[in-house]
DNA sequence: AATTACTCTACTGCTTTAATAGACTATAAA
DNA sequence: TTTATAGTCTATTAAAGCAGTAGAGTAATT
């Protein structure tokens, strides 16, 4: 399961996504749309910003937005950022990847059916973007 | 990610599968082939039991079988016996399921993105089972 | 009765999660 | 050049979950 503090980092980039190109929006104002604690929420768009994926402006007008277009950007790279490795285990992760000691991975079963896992679940999460996480209504 | 439990729960299904119909099997032996800490295993085991997928004996020739042949156990149903919920997000589990508050379901974005997410993983993990984690080696 | 082997309860240390607090820095407008 | 605005950074905390251990208890076999 994706952490609170990840579904609230998609959540607020969601909404970001859905207010590109309208300049700065304020955390307080991401917190209380999306309902979010607001310091927790600080943590959250301070890790995106150093990771790349969003932008800064302080003092008055300022506020948080995103670097490119929510199409250029896919939910496997916010969900790496914040949560760490999409496999279910370190051993099949693409970009966390850590050897099982004790298991051979070229005969082990389990090594196999987790990383077909892991492409199905990479098929959707490398081609969907904040775009489509911009809510309905 | 799955957790080190679930991982040597499968672990040692994949070698009750390999040795499916020959008996009990045991916990020592599963514990020391497969290198899983075995007072930790005890307890995996247990919990498999009492969830129907394994069942033992006690005594001498005890030990744990598989109640079906392993081609009938899902290894979706065995990690949501380990693990709890497959899917990404509570308001997208079908068997875990927790409605999110502040967030209207058919309106959420980052819920349809989720929901096709786990098709994905589920459309796997229900077709494979037991018999599929049994190693080459 | 003795041995074997699973069963059950409880506990421990450790790490992670989900926040919160508060001081600090940069920007912009009056 | 002060004031208000708004993001930045470090630290702390309570609670929960994870990984593993301990030891006594029960059932089956020989």
């Amino acid at each position: 399961m994706l952490s609170k503090k990840t579904q609230y980092g998609l959540k607020a980039l969601g909404y970001l996504a859905a207010n590109y190109g309208e300049g700065p929006m304020l955390i307080s104002e991401i917190a209380t749309k999306k309902k979010i604690p607001i310091k927790f929420l600080e943590n959250i768009l301070l890790l995106l910003k150093t990771n790349g994926i969003l932008q800064s402006k302080k003092g008055k007008g300022g506020g948080y937005f995103l670097v490119c277009n929510p199409k250029k950007t896919t939910l496997a790279a916010a969900i790496r950022i914040i949560d760490g490795p999409i496999a279910m285990l370190p051993c099949v992760s693409l970009n966390f990847y850590e050897k099982c000691k004790d298991c051979d991975e070229k005969n082990c079963g389990l090594n196999k059916v987790m990383a077909a896992t892991r492409d199905a679940t990479l098929k959707i999460l490398e081609k969907r973007t904040l775009f489509d996480l911009i809510d309905a209504a």
